[in-house]
DNA sequence: AGCACGCCGACT
DNA sequence: GTCGGCGTGCTC
């Protein structure tokens, strides 16, 4: 009778080598628990793994030993043992490297000086709360009691209150005992989040984010473990912290796309939240202004308790918004980019000293640059996209793959060498008309390009805050959270720019970025405005963006996304297929979709493809795809 | 992925 | 005769 072996994952990536192998256990280790990590002979070398669980092998294989126990106690909770076999199933992935990706920070060299954990106190602000979130409360803190795995969606427009409500549930989940997690879309907002939470709550508050500091990860991960930390604020990868009693997940701006993973493995941190709440029968609140359609149909359909906030608190109202038509404003002869009503209330701003937003959503000088001649547009060598020009380095980007070229003397598809031409404008030609077009302004610039050193970021953001800038311009990243009372302003200039992307969901982020960056004006005393420029002023999502507190946005796109057959109201599954040889890969995808074909078609599973992906080379790889769909 | 084994071209 | 090219295949 051959003994029960323990199950072990190496720590190997290769999809190949994603299986477990059997080790033999040395009567001196005992019975190690699953989640511990060892160190095993594979092949001629050792390599690191787990022990995921006991079984009995098949017959007939050469059995080792275990070399190492490494640690005292288990990487893994069971909880996290049981999340890493759902995803690996769920996202098709290895087992080894999801265990990889959520397994403990290493321990620092040097050792952690002890603290003394204070006795946590709470300090409330004793801001009274609207009828609006007090009922929102009740309903959060009641869940919370009857340790119920409740899911809420709170729907709150920007400056709602959001923040206090959560707050106050995670005050109750502290009382009861249990922690708190906190996700955040993005590493800038961590700062502010925690500056907030601390001073309510004090030490057992701590930050955690992929980008954090040896020590620091080491201690949050700790403390998370050992119970002493209460709340974590963090972003995606927050959602794999040990908690040891999770009773309250919060998802701040849950519609944010910076909660999936744009990497192996393509997780979303909102599913493994519900996941560890189901497991934890914790209770999970997804806030936003602009919730995703999943979320918004999901609370249509009694999985989720909406929870609504439709008033700011008392003396800030909502801005007022105008409707810009750039067709209008061609006709009459203006083809800048800047409308005259728009460039007006700038001035209008300038002169009363208030301060400005304008938002844009694209990078560079130049988004196009061809050759007069022969007409052709230049190409990145690797990437099926055009490059893009940058004034202040004054070279050629590619924005897939980041690759940079000078500006060539000849076109290189004719030889000519006459003067290139730019065509489009970029967030950096917009700064350089506006310092010509006003010349006292004082203008920041906010994009991936300014902020590329570390803390550029929150250091441009800081000295606009303190009111050293006019005027801040910026691409997506002006549209996240920030609160800056003295911006009476936001200036969209093109609002078209997101929507005729190809993704099903094109209209719906359009809709959603329009009002997060709405969202930024008059949020001190001061009432503020919103001019949205657009081609297209008829399009519904840029008109309910325009005309907030009506929910008609969210029945229109469900009632488009019904009737094509599109999420959620059906399944749709992309498979990519990507190499190096344009043959092998466009061969490799036809067989595949023959295959499935043959296989899914009967059970109603639609198969569409290949056709090559949007953009279909990247990287000097090309990109075939093709769709399942329900 | 590593790292072996393994069978064909230019070197001390 | 040997060093080494990277094609194929295996790892409890």
């Amino acid at each position: 009778m051959v003994e029960e072996c323990a199950e072990v994952i190496v720590k190997i990536n290769h999809p190949r080598v994603g299986g477990i192998f059997h080790y033999l256990v040395p009567d001196e280790m005992g019975k190690p628990l699953p989640g511990t990590k060892v160190s095993v002979p594979f092949g001629n070398r050792a390599v690191e793994g787990w022990i995921i669980g006991y079984s009995k092998p098949d017959p007939g294989i050469n059995l080792r030993e275990i070399a190492e126990l490494d640690g005292s106690e288990p990487d893994f909770t069971e909880e996290l043992l049981g999340l890493a076999h759902w995803m690996s199933g769920y996202y098709i992935h290895p087992l080894g490297e999801i265990l990889n990706l959520i397994s403990p920070p290493p321990k620092p060299k040097r050792p952690l000086k002890v603290s003394v954990p204070e006795k946590p106190q709470v300090h409330p602000n004793g801001i009274i709360l609207t009828s609006e979130q007090q009922e929102a409360l009740d309903k959060i803190t009641k869940a919370l009691g009857n340790r119920e795995n409740s899911r809420f969606l709170l729907y709150g427009v920007t400056g709602s209150g959001k923040t206090e409500v959560y707050e106050r549930a995670a005050e109750a989940t502290l009382a009861a005992g249990r922690q708190v997690l906190y996700l955040v879309p993005e590493i800038a907002l961590t700062p502010q989040m925690s500056a907030l939470f601390k001073e309510r709550f004090g030490e057992q508050v701590a930050v955690w984010h992929h980008r954090l500091a040896g020590r620091e990860k080491y201690r949050a991960w700790e403390g998370i473990r050992n119970g002493e930390i209460g709340i974590l604020i963090g972003t995606r990868s927050a959602v794999f912290a040990p908690f040891r009693s999770l009773g309250l997940i919060v998802i701040d701006e849950e519609h944010d796309p910076a909660y999936k993973q744009q990497q192996k493995p393509y997780y979303h941190a909102r599913q493994v939240a519900l996941w560890r709440a189901r497991y934890n029968r914790a209770v999970i609140v997804l806030g936003s202004a602009t919730p995703s359609l999943e979320s918004y149909t999901s609370a249509a359909w009694g999985k989720t308790q909406l929870l609504k906030l439709t008033k700011r608190p008392p003396g800030r109202c909502l801005p007022k918004i105008t409707l810009v038509d750039l067709r209008k404003e061609q006709q009459g002869g203006n083809f800048s980019f800047i409308s005259e009503y728009l460039m007006g209330q700038i001035k209008l701003r300038l002169s009363r000293q208030e301060q400005v937003i304008l938002f844009l959503n694209r990078r560079g000088f130049a988004p196009l640059v061809f050759c007069p001649v022969c007409g052709e547009a230049l190409k990145c060598s690797n990437c099926s996209i055009s490059l893009i020009y940058h004034q202040q380095t004054k070279e050629l980007r590619c924005h897939y793959c980041n690759a940079a070229r000078s500006l060539p003397r000849a076109c290189p598809s004719c030889g000519s060498t006459k003067k290139l031409r730019f065509l489009g404008i970029g967030i950096q030609r917009v700064e350089k008309d506006l310092k010509q077009l006003l010349p006292g302004a004082r203008i920041l610039r906010l994009d991936f390009d300014t902020t590329r050193k570390k803390g550029s970021f929150l250091r441009i953001l800081g000295s606009f805050s303190k009111g050293k800038a006019d005027i801040l311009l910026g691409t997506q990243m002006v549209t996240k959270g920030h609160d800056f009372p003295g911006v009476t302003l936001v200036g969209v200039l093109n609002a078209d720019l997101s929507l005729h992307l190809p993704d099903y969901r094109s209209a719906e982020h359009t809709y959603q970025l329009l009002t997060q960056v709405s969202g930024r004006a008059g949020r001190g005393l001061k009432p503020g405005e919103v001019v949205v420029q657009t081609f297209y002023p008829e399009h519904y999502s840029i008109k309910s963006a325009c005309q907030r507190g009506d929910y008609l946005v969210y029945l229109e796109e469900a009632q488009r996304r019904q009737s094509l057959g599109y999420p959620p109201f059906s399944e749709l599954i992309r498979v990519r297929l990507s190499g190096k040889d344009e043959e092998d890969v466009l061969k490799l995808a036809s067989c595949l979709a023959q295959e499935m074909k043959g296989i899914l078609e009967p059970c109603q599973v639609v198969v569409l493809g290949p056709a090559p992906a949007p953009v279909y080379r990247v990287k000097g790889y090309y990109r075939y795809q093709i769709m399942l769909g329900t």
